[in-house]
DNA sequence: ACAAAAGTGTTCGATATACACCCATGT
DNA sequence: ACATGGGTGTATATCGAACACTTTTGT
């Protein structure tokens, strides 16, 4: 780090792709795999889609930088929250060098989106029919979605996207949303199971019609595992 | 994105943790992994070691600034670099505000370095006996480490801390003084042979005493797995 | 009673691990 | 001839994958 003079500064931003499980638009009952997009009020791209972000501030770090615009723009708080990479391409902003650090967050559907005080539109969109997308953000959903998959198939952040309380079928289906992919029940449960994080309460959730299933919860006290299994090789 | 205002800007810098297996000194044939520091020349922390890096210049990507850092430092070019994360907080830096994009290069014991143009000193330490660092960079080189391992487990870069061609037991070596385990001779090859990324050259490497090695060298036209295999699970 | 979702074990094939000897060269 | 490192195959244990029926509720 030999600092011999003061270069040009880029702007710096913090940009989240926030994903969840939201039934599709029209198709009751049909979950799939959204991501949240704000449309642009000003140049360039205006009108376009974009991810929420902005500028990190004097003062902040990253991923607060990250928390405090994805509250700003959508009302969205207490997420999981993950660092994705930096993107600092010079020309990916027409406006100017601009490099921005993306995060990963994972939004529970119980969570509702207020749209920010500047009133631009929010809307979650299906990540298999996204729009357009401002600057190089398309680049950044899909490189957020490979390491969600990732992420998936290696730890179990899976009810990072489910409420407080959730069922084992709903978590199986939040798993199938994401990897693609149908699992086998048995051997689903048997993965959480020995994974260890999650406990059972002492509720059950009725969902119409068949036979309540039994809620349970992440354990808070779950140990990181020193090396960790793949959940679903 | 709705950047309404032009806040301040940090200083943008691209620092890398370039590991190589080289031998102790002293100690004649015992390779360990090591790390490239750089000694400061100016405050804050002169005389402390850091790691090679510099700010981010006007035009060039974060890689290349990381790439270009690293050639004006240390001399060395063409290695094998990947980000690995970005640390932004605030009081990171006494002078101000100042965020780091940090690389990890791997570096065949084959390249040598050549001090940069400030004459700073430059030299490789063992990661096991670092001295005292400048900045954050000790929680950098840790989360470097981490990485590495990591990154050997899942998939076959080992080869990217050798020379072109190399041997099999040269590589099952640099394995096991990364993960900091012996691994069996046989098993080592089998996993390795699977991955299908060597490919065996017509020349054998006599080292001394014994019966010469095959060398080997990367298949450049190796395809990447869709989905990686754990090598040493 | 029946439709709908929850819950539960076992078998079989694949993969990982443990393990020992012969080969080619230099001294 | 012997010391040194290179090279090779098999048997067992573990893990992943496939698979079907019973239970509990709402209608």
């Amino acid at each position: 780090m030999g600092y011999s003079f003061e270069p040009d500064r880029p702007a710096l931003t913090a940009d989240v792709v926030a994903f969840s499980l939201r039934e599709c638009v029209g198709e009751a009952q049909r979950q799939a795999l959204h991501v949240l997009l704000i449309q642009r009020g000003s140049p360039p791209y205006k009108g376009r889609w974009a991810l929420p972000g902005g500028f990190v501030q004097t003062g902040e770090s990253l991923e607060q930088a990250a928390r405090r615009e994805l509250a700003e723009e959508t009302g969205m708080r207490g997420l999981y929250l993950e660092q994705l990479f930096t993107f600092g391409d010079p020309k990916r902003d027409p406006r100017g060098w601009t490099v921005t650090v993306a995060y990963v967050a994972l939004v529970p559907e119980t969570v509702a989106v207020q749209a920010g005080d500047d009133a631009a539109a929010a809307r979650w969109f299906p990540v298999q029919s996204l729009p357009g997308l401002a600057f190089d953000h398309a680049e950044i959903v899909h490189y957020a979605l490979q390491r969600l998959r990732n992420k998936l198939e290696y730890t179990a952040v899976g009810f990072e996207l489910l409420p407080d309380e959730f069922t084992l079928s709903e978590l199986q289906t939040a798993y199938e949303i994401v990897l693609g992919e149908t699992l086998d029940k048995r051997n689903f449960r048997r993965r959480i199971a020995e994974a260890n994080v999650l406990e059972e309460l002492p509720r059950f959730k009725s969902e119409g019609q068949g036979r309540p299933a039994r809620l349970h919860r992440y354990r808070r006290d779950a140990i990181k595992e020193v090396k960790a299994r793949r959940l679903f090789p």
